[in-house]
RNA sequence: GGGCCCGUAGCUCAGUGGUAGAGCAGCUGGCUUUUAACCAGUUGGUCGUAGGUUCGAUCCCUACCGGGCUCACCA
């Protein structure tokens, strides 16, 4: 970055300057830890209820430390803001309390120092809550200095590439990843107490299989073979039933090699379950217990607001087909009636849907490349695609879309009543899909039938068809009971349950190119 | 990859065809209950990179690099 062309910057230099001189104070530069007896946090929640005269009376002694975030500097009196977490709490220093070694340190500190102070829990004159410092320590030294107090971090390429600095500046930062531990834990304890376990599943897969998506390739030099970045966690985690493992559950890393954007990052984490005995109508009721009961934990109430609308997860959630839900966002372009007659469908996508590209991946395409037509396209994929483009924008509450075609879910089993549709939903909120979930396929030669299909489709161009496994063949060969399963987009809830608007807001470190 | 927009001091931003400015931060001085503290002074920029037009470019043009939004692929 800029800075590594400018090593010694002059401010950096001004501060390496009074770490020298903070060392000949006979101060560690570098201590191994601090002597402290409580947290900023501790402190906040113990006396920042309390009146200026309870706490003139009680004196409370601590020993806290934290980061200063600002210096406000009255000659031979400061007042320090000390940061620790997302709490805070100023630190009034005086020259006649402090040693001499001690205040000559104060004059050496920059806001961004990590420092420990000794003192007594008090309120000024303004009824701010503060340490009047008795004894002051020497932590750690800020080297590069904070943002500036009045704008801070707004540098979107900054906040995500230099996330510890938007971390220290952005209290709101450090919220939202509170509250996507306490999603995560939230749904951990959920599923173990319905007594579902916790398993791992590789991530380095010789197929990649489980999802309509491309994969990252990458290598084994011992064994001298290219393994994939898993795209789902799904057939290995059926394994696992077939195994006997009868309810599993894992929340874990998926990395698709596909684009970046507001909803989408290419390493993202999903949740997925799999449930023996039930069917996707069992899996219904449990998302929306889980949702219901999940908002209601982290938001203390059953609506949400996001990107200024507001969700409501009251139960029970909407509900449409696929065909329905196209007929209704149409604004009356199109009936129930006109989706049964494939012509129609394939003037209906080239009406309404998404223009596609010359190449089908939006890159260059290796020469050659077949690309998929829209009038080659089976009925399924044309219905789906013509969803995508008229209703998910529209499906802001949540809301669970049912009869997807069998030709686009190739690892769901068909409904009793039209085999032309699968026992499959998928769960939309804000406008974007956040679960898919469906009674698994667990008969060995139809899963082979429609894994062919997907080769067919393969070499139409199509790009993301999944591969045969001939592996989790052999495993629904040796009996899978009837079992449900499902996939929830950890990120994209969060992101609904913090009101951000990007998924790079609820990824820590969101992939960047390196500079 | 396409479209639109952006890149000037550490931060947030002005600005002009004649080689740059503000506030904050920094530094110096003053100030022992402030909180965007205040007052006075002051340092700091090869104006994203490389070419081109021009007597002369930070400003105009081109390309490149990086970023944002958006479309596409996709969850």
């Amino acid at each position: 970055m800029q800075d590594e062309e400018v090593p010694e910057s002059e401010l950096i230099r001004v501060r390496r300057d009074k770490l020298a001189r903070i060392i000949d104070l006979g101060f560690d530069p570098y201590p191994t830890r601090a002597d402290i007896d409580q947290t900023i946090e501790d402190v906040v929640a113990k006396y920042g209820g309390k009146s200026a005269q309870e706490l003139e009376a009680e004196k409370p002694h601590v020993k806290i430390a934290g980061r200063i975030l600002t210096i406000r500097e009255f000659g031979k009196t400061a007042f320090l803001v000390l940061s620790e977490k997302t709490a805070r709490i100023q630190a009034y220093c005086r020259k006649d309390a402090l040693s001499e070694r001690e205040w000559l340190l104060y004059q050496n500190l920059d806001a961004g120092d990590w420092v420990s102070v000794e003192g007594t829990v008090f309120r000024t004159k303004t009824n701010e809550l503060s340490v009047k410092v008795q004894h002051l320590n020497f932590l750690a030294k800020a080297l590069r200095p904070l943002p500036g107090k009045w704008h801070g971090l707004t540098d979107v390429e900054q906040r995500y590439r230099q996330r510890y600095v938007d971390l220290i500046v952005n209290d709101d930062v450090k919220r939202i990843f509170e509250t996507r531990a306490r999603i995560v834990r939230y749904i951990r304890t959920y599923f173990d107490t319905h007594n579902f376990i916790e398993v791992e599943t590789p991530m380095m897969q010789p197929i990649a299989g489980g999802a309509a998506a491309r994969p990252f390739v990458t290598h084994h030099n011992a064994l001298d073979i290219d393994l994939y970045m898993r795209v789902a966690p799904e057939l290995y985690l059926k394994r696992l039933i077939v195994g006997g493992m009868s309810r599993v559950y894992e929340i874990n890393r998926n990395f698709r090699n596909e684009g970046i954007g507001y909803r989408w990052n290419p390493e993202f984490t999903m949740l997925e379950f799999y449930w023996a005995y039930a069917d996707y109508k069992d899996l219904i009721e449990l998302t929306e217990d889980l949702l219901n009961g999940l908002v209601r934990e982290v938001k203390g109430s059953e609506t949400v607001t996001w990107r200024g609308a507001e969700i409501s997860f009251r139960r029970p959630f909407p509900k449409f087909t696929m065909k329905e839900a196209i007929a209704r966002f149409s604004k009356g372009d199109i009936s129930l009636n006109g989706l049964g007659d494939r012509d129609n469908l394939v003037k209906l996508v080239k009406k309404f849907g998404e223009h596609r590209p010359v190449t089908a991946d939006g890159t260059e395409p290796p020469k050659g490349t077949p690309v998929p037509e829209i009038a080659s396209m089976n009925e399924g994929k044309l219905l789906a695609e013509l969803f995508e483009s008229i209703a998910e924008e529209h499906l802001i509450n949540p809301t669970f879309i049912t009869d997807f075609p069998v030709e686009v879910s190739p690892l769901s089993k068909q409904r009793r009543d039209d085999p032309r549709y699968v026992e499959r939903f998928e769960l939309f909120i804000g406008g974007m899909e956040i679960a898919n979930a469906f009674s698994e396929l667990n008969d060995p030669d139809e899963q082979a039938r429609r894994f062919q299909q997907q080769v067919s489709e393969r070499e139409r161009g199509d790009e993301e068809a999944h591969r045969v496994d001939d592996d989790y063949v052999r495993a629904l060969e040796y009996g899978m009971p009837p079992t449900a399963g499902e996939g929830v987009g950890i990120d994209r809830l969060t992101m609904i349950l913090t009101d951000s608007p990007t998924i790079r807001d609820v990824i820590l470190f969101p992939l960047m190119r390196p500079r």
